[in-house]
DNA sequence: CATAGTTACGTAACGCTGTTACTGATGTGG
DNA sequence: CCACATCAGTAACAGCGTTACGTAACTATG
């Protein structure tokens, strides 16, 4: 009983995948269940995705390419530098605790060799590299690399959402990471930047 | 054709067990590998581990353990309060490069449920914890909460280990994170402590 | 309109996985 | 010496990713 010809079942898949990657808290699911819940035979996945890391891969970068629009960084650029970078942090946060499944799918994931080619490693270096390039034009203090402070800073929120999806963190100290982020985040701004810089 | 009795098998699988676990990268050997390689039929393993979960949550323990010794924190609480957490800033990292399938096993594992029991956690929290302790015996800025700044601290640390371990840092800001955190980790001194407090 | 060929899908199977019931051998306490 | 608890092995289950192959549907050509 063959059905009807579906020329874009690869997105409706990549679509169902990302679901049941919510829906699970990790791309757990297998290719059966993914083509049964979608209606198909496990072969008909086959013929869209050459095999389940390809797959794998699929909603990765259809994630990344997400994650502007989901952080909506659009108005951001406008305000102050030091109150921009604040805010991008408090959002990206609560983006990260809002949907653990996806953080830790992009930023968390076990495979090392998920993402290869060049492109792709442009797409997942992304986030670090615009961190890098706002503070390329911020008054930094003199001698402070903006790629090293983007570093820090980066590397400060991922750490900090790691822990907290660990359940690493203590909830008394921690109770919302983002608003961690809103309260203490002045330590950042006081290392990085000149004294007084948007006073 | 059975074998003489080997009381001592749990260890010895858990040794076992724990160099796989280097050698692949993750945990990704199966129950009858790990059974092979002892020279012995599965159904042995699930006598000493009554499931594989329960094997990876006795090699974290048995990680997280270990750890304090592959640390060196003995000698390190003599010296001046900053100069102290910077070398264990360093060693941390340094021990995680060294050893990133173990980093990887303990500190960004997916299962959430994986360390459940109040023992567990304290074991898993306990770097935090230790860092925690450490800072409030020292002459932080006033208004900073030890713990808040704890996990600053670790949490910048954890982060760019994990940065790093995908892969996901600029190679030429950041070619060895240990170094980086020996030189740009003035940055967290300064941000802390009161003005010269080892001067 | 008929027919040949490409494409999309399903069925069945392979070897592997974690896990379990059952069987037999081993070593120990009475 | 014998009963009993313990340990290890064999065989099997369902489910996994993946593949070979058969079949139906659509497309292009005569």
């Amino acid at each position: 009983m063959p059905r009807p010809r579906d020329p874009d079942l690869p997105s409706r898949l990549l679509r169902r995948a990302l679901d049941l990657l919510d829906e699970e808290g990790g791309p757990t699911f297998s290719m059966r269940a993914l083509a049964k819940r979608e209606g198909y035979a496990v072969t008909a996945v086959y013929r869209c995705f050459p095999s389940r890391g390809a797959l794998l891969k699929a909603m990765q970068l259809q994630l990344f390419a997400e994650l502007p629009a989901a952080l909506a960084l659009e108005h951001l650029a406008q305000r102050p530098i030091a109150d921009a970078l604040q805010e991008l942090g408090v959002r990206f946060v609560t983006w990260a605790v809002a949907h653990p499944a996806r953080y830790r799918f992009m930023f968390l994931a076990d495979e090392p060799d998920a993402l290869l080619t060049p492109q792709e490693q442009a797409l997942a270096r992304g986030p670090l590299a615009a961190l890098a390039a706002a503070l390329a034009a911020a008054p930094l203090r003199p001698g402070l690399d903006p790629d090293a402070a983007a570093t820090w800073l980066f590397a400060g929120l991922h750490g900090l959402i790691a822990l907290h999806l660990q359940g690493r963190l203590d909830p008394e100290t921690v109770p919302d990471p983002a608003n961690f982020v809103r309260v203490h985040g002045a330590i950042w701004s006081a290392t990085l930047f000149r004294e007084s810089p948007d006073a």
